[in-house]
RNA sequence: GCGAAAAUAGCUCAGUUGGUAGAGCAUAACCUUGCCAAGGUUAGGGUCGCGGGUUCGAGUCCCGUUUUUCGCUCCA
């Protein structure tokens, strides 16, 4: 099956069977929003149940948090948001391809810079020992040329930038005769602004309205609540920080249906170490973060993709990718971010952002490794990676989520084999006996092949079949997703051998082996 | 945001040179049956994405718009 096929059946399905739903669908939608279905919600809660527990279990130096959405605006200077997720993009119509403009300005005075340096190396080939650069820069006509050139375009773009003019920033590409890389052509559109954070106002919207931010990640949420959590949990070095949550992006594009929308839910931690520490962190939260993916087993489709191009806070980055259908896409991001964070909120606040190590008998401001997934993220990977089409002997195509049984959202299905000689009344005694530990459904319409697969389609891994000699022996089966297989079993024995299969425990465990 | 393609029932799709809206599956009820999507009878569900235009008449032709997919672009 092709791959492209293959998403759009995982799309449909989705959708057929109550996971996944466009937002405003009756409205025609609404671009980029998904909202999740009775089945989605429930494997949506399990994976963050799994994250949850996995980090603030299985670390007793992990504790978690819950910070509003809505932060001080002042956070998003510090962070660098405001400054990063305003781009002036500019379209050049011929070749259709679209470009930041302060990059297309910034590219164009390394150029100037290239030319004035190839007139000095070239002067100094011709000179010899007696040459000096710097007389020859000062000096030389061609070059006094280029460096004024170069000197006022780079003036007039500093400007254009503090006071975010649009139409200077266009009118340097422009004058500067700037052409495409591609096309080759001067044909430009106009300089747009695309802030990727979504901005409301908070208070009365007369004087004194305070324009906020929807935020566009958790993790500051974490660093300005580092200290109170450090003082008020008697942290000690190294601890982290857990969070999830939801964040905004208003995204220039959203496509691939769940994998970038603009309101999605992150999961993130933020790991304290001491200066000097981080990259032997990095790789224990590298290690153990892959080892939580892969206890999902659905097989060998990820992989690690390391950052060439650090941004200007990290020393280390890498990423953890799944194959989706549409090719290997970040799942998870990890990063050493050293004290970046930290730093910009003590310079922008005003308070000391540090802790005092008792071990050193000194004060410093903490390095951080950051783990930051996407659970829409995840649930697509785990729902690419369980959805399954398998032939049968009769020729027949079975549907089925192979999903982690701890994440499934019916755990178990309770079907009478017939509707009639009390066995819909043995079934619904034993839901009743079962409900309390298990989400279970009872469902005693059509054959029972085809509730079967009705259980299939939603990815339940265990049906319980009540039949005659139920009544008989009070032993029923269970017949297996994966491989429709059945079992025989006590009813009295029911709830701990499923309990073993399929509680978040199991699961959890797995991530050591 | 640009370009291309698409939009008909919950899903997958037919729909002839323009002439009253169809199928399979799914859903619900009843009968029959009973271990892997069985059969029968019946029912519900669509102003054909939306808005204009051409026409006696538009699901079909034209324009606009919205949404989706793919490519470009962006991605702390």
């Amino acid at each position: 099956m092709a791959q492209e096929d293959l998403f759009k059946k995982i799309i449909s399905h989705c959708k057929e069977y109550g996971f996944v739903f466009p937002s405003s669908e009756i409205y025609d939608g609404l671009g980029a929003v998904y909202d999740y279905g009775q089945y989605g919600v429930e494997l949506k809660n399990n994976i963050r149940k799994y994250w949850w527990d996995s980090m603030t279990l299985l670390n007793e130096n992990v504790v978690g948090i819950d910070s509003a959405i809505f932060m001080h605006p002042t956070i998003w200077k510090a962070s660098g948001h405001v400054d990063a997720f305003n781009d002036p993009l500019i379209d050049n119509k011929d070749s259709k391809k679209r470009y930041r403009a302060d990059v297309l300005i910034e590219e164009h005075l390394a150029r100037i810079d290239d030319k004035i340096n190839k007139e000095i190396e070239k002067a100094a080939r011709r000179f010899g020992d007696a040459f000096d650069p710097e007389q020859f820069r000062s000096t030389n006509p061609r070059v006094q040329e280029y460096q004024m050139k170069r000197d006022a375009t780079h003036a007039r773009f500093v400007k254009a930038l503090n006071e975010a003019d649009l139409d200077e920033l266009r009118q340097i590409i422009i004058d500067a005769e700037i052409v495409c890389p591609l096309s080759g052509t001067r044909n430009w559109t106009e300089v747009r602004q695309f802030n990727l954070m979504f901005a409301t106002d908070m208070g009365s919207t007369a004087d004194g309205a305070m324009k906020i931010y929807l935020r566009p990640e958790t993790a500051q949420g974490i660093f300005v609540n580092f200290l109170n959590v450090q003082k008020s949990g008697r942290m000690k070095i190294p601890f982290g920080i857990a969070q999830t949550g939801k964040a905004f992006r208003n995204e220039i594009v959203a496509r691939q249906f769940i994998f970038r929308m603009r309101e999605f839910e992150q999961m993130e931690m933020q790991f304290f170490v001491r200066p000097g520490e981080e990259i032997e962190w990095f790789n224990h939260w590298k290690a153990t973060r892959l080892a939580w993916h892969k206890a999902l087993g659905l097989g060998d489709r990820y992989r690690f993709h390391d950052h060439d191009k650090l941004a200007h806070y990290a020393n280390a980055a890498t990423d953890i990718e799944f194959e989706m259908p549409f090719g290997f896409k970040e799942v998870e991001g990890i990063h050493s971010r050293t004290d970046f964070d930290l730093n910009q909120h003590e310079k922008y606040s005003g308070k000391k952002m540090q802790y005092f190590d008792p071990e050193q008998g000194q004060s410093y401001t903490p390095y951080v490794i950051e783990t930051s997934i996407g659970l829409d993220r995840v649930f697509l990977s785990i729902i690419a990676g369980s959805y399954t089409e398998e032939i049968l002997d009769g020729g027949e195509t079975r549907t089925l989520l192979k999903l982690p049984p701890a994440l499934a959202p019916v755990k178990l299905a309770i079907l009478p084999l017939v509707k009639k000689d009390g066995l819909p009344e043995k079934a619904e005694e034993i839901l009743h006996a079962l409900r309390f530990d298990f989400r279970c459904q009872y469902d005693e319409k059509d054959s029972i092949g085809k509730r079967y697969r009705r259980q299939d389609a939603i990815g339940t891994p265990y049906c319980i079949t009540v039949d005659h000699d139920t009544l008989n022996d009070n032993s029923v089966t269970i017949r297996f997703r994966d491989t429709m297989c059945q079992e025989r079993a006590p009813i009295a024995r029911l709830g701990e051998i499923i309990a073993e299969k399929v509680s978040m425990k199991t699961l959890l465990k797995k991530i050591n082996d």
